[in-house]
DNA sequence: CATGGACAACTGCTATAGCAGTTGGCAATC
DNA sequence: GATTGCCAACTGCTATAGCAGTTGTCCATG
């Protein structure tokens, strides 16, 4: 018998397909597995994978080996790897890693961001602030993800950057549910971007990694990914 | 030519010998680049690699994508895979992304500890604290790594434990430094120690968290990675 | 001497095959 | 009926071979 995982039907990938399979099929598992049609606890072969995409084992092997550092899946050697969990508590505990990490990379970018890169997160405001007024949330998360990948950039260290890509996926849990939440969530948000680049321009780091922790932190309780209570 | 690594002779591995062969090569190399063996813009081929260490190409292949996510090789696609460099700046990166992990970690471990985790805690503390009075850094050294890692394992998030487990690969370079850098060292650690325990002994996640940072910080500027007067 | 251009020797990447543990069920035994 | 041992069908892991780009060198050409 195949896995059960065979049944899956995977979404092709969109844009560029210059990419190595192994990255390919590490995408679309991660993918599967944030929107849910891979349950927790369901068992993944190298081999049965490998049949459904049509490609060889190893990429796939790869692939699972990301997506275990990424805490997605748990592979027990020579026996299987299976999904793993994501209760309200994992979930938690992910976006309170990233709200750390996200402020680290804030605090690096304050020091070294160059006139270009500061010059590219304002035309990036300008387009949430008409999205904001619109009220496009689609329009905005695209300029939102945009804002935070040239702060990565800037802040310029390949684990954070790594790092960060690896927990973007788990904010797709609650990702349109934030913007959409309440209509002052939008505004404030904003107004929370501005604050950061000024930080930015300041060459202020310290500032700068505090407000960006504080802004993770609020848009991960405006989801209800965070309980208000706690820190 | 064989690569330029051919010539490297690699410390047999220590200890358990019951690893797969991807994570001992895994281990090897990042050894090697931290211990300065393999010096930075030197070029490694999976081959040439395999051929030195004994094994197939697949294994070397998965350690060097670990190594690329612990930021410490750079690969260009179809090209090369060459040593990353690690400046003052990049060692400064890393320890303050590392102040960041950790005091998460801590706060986690103060909501999530249980008595028998604590207990394991205070018994590494009374070792740290013989040690210190007994000025034997070695011991002291091997302590600390053990108390850590109950922190990171009391934290209970795969992704974390991975993260810091990479990230203390980098400490390497200044750990025995940092410990016999100054005689106020020993006994100012040991007790930001004690504190550590007690913030989780009061299920206090923010306190915990905020002497974690500080400790980390301070330890890494006693060791000369972070300047005095930065954060 | 400077300049392309083709070829050979690399590189990372993928496919196939087979090894060695692990697991679960079925049959023989108590 | 409960238990134990065994065997077949898995599993992840590794080895070998070959593909397809990239790079540098050497020779022919201007």
């Amino acid at each position: 018998m195949a896995s059960a995982a065979t049944d899956l039907v995977f979404r092709p990938l969109e844009g560029q397909d210059a990419l190595s399979l192994a990255e390919g099929a590490y995408r679309r598992l991660r993918d599967a597995i944030v929107r849910g049609e891979l349950a927790a606890g369901t068992k993944i072969s190298e081999r049965g994978l490998a049949l459904t995409l049509g490609i060889s084992a190893q990429p796939v092997r790869e692939a699972l080996r990301r997506l275990e550092a990424d805490g997605m899946v748990l592979t027990q050697p020579r026996s299987g790897t299976i999904v793993a969990e994501f209760g309200p508590d994992r979930l938690a505990e992910m976006g309170r890693i990233r709200a750390a990490l996200e402020g680290t990379a804030a605090a690096l970018a304050a020091e070294r961001a160059d006139d270009a890169a500061l010059a590219l997160m304002e035309a990036q405001l300008a387009v949430m602030r008409d999205a904001t007024a619109a009220a496009d949330t689609a329009r905005l998360a695209a300029a939102n993800e945009r804002f935070h990948a040239l702060v990565h950039a800037a802040a310029g260290n390949a684990f954070l950057l790594r790092s960060l890509t690896s927990l973007r996926a788990y904010d797709h849990f609650n990702r349109v549910r934030a913007l959409e939440s309440t209509p002052k969530e939008l505004p404030k948000a904003l107004a929370e971007h501005e604050g950061l680049v000024k930080a930015f321009r300041k060459r202020d780091p310290e500032l700068a990694e505090e407000r960006m922790r504080a802004h993770v932190i609020r848009s991960l309780r405006a989801g209800g990914v965070l309980k208000k209570g706690k820190k």
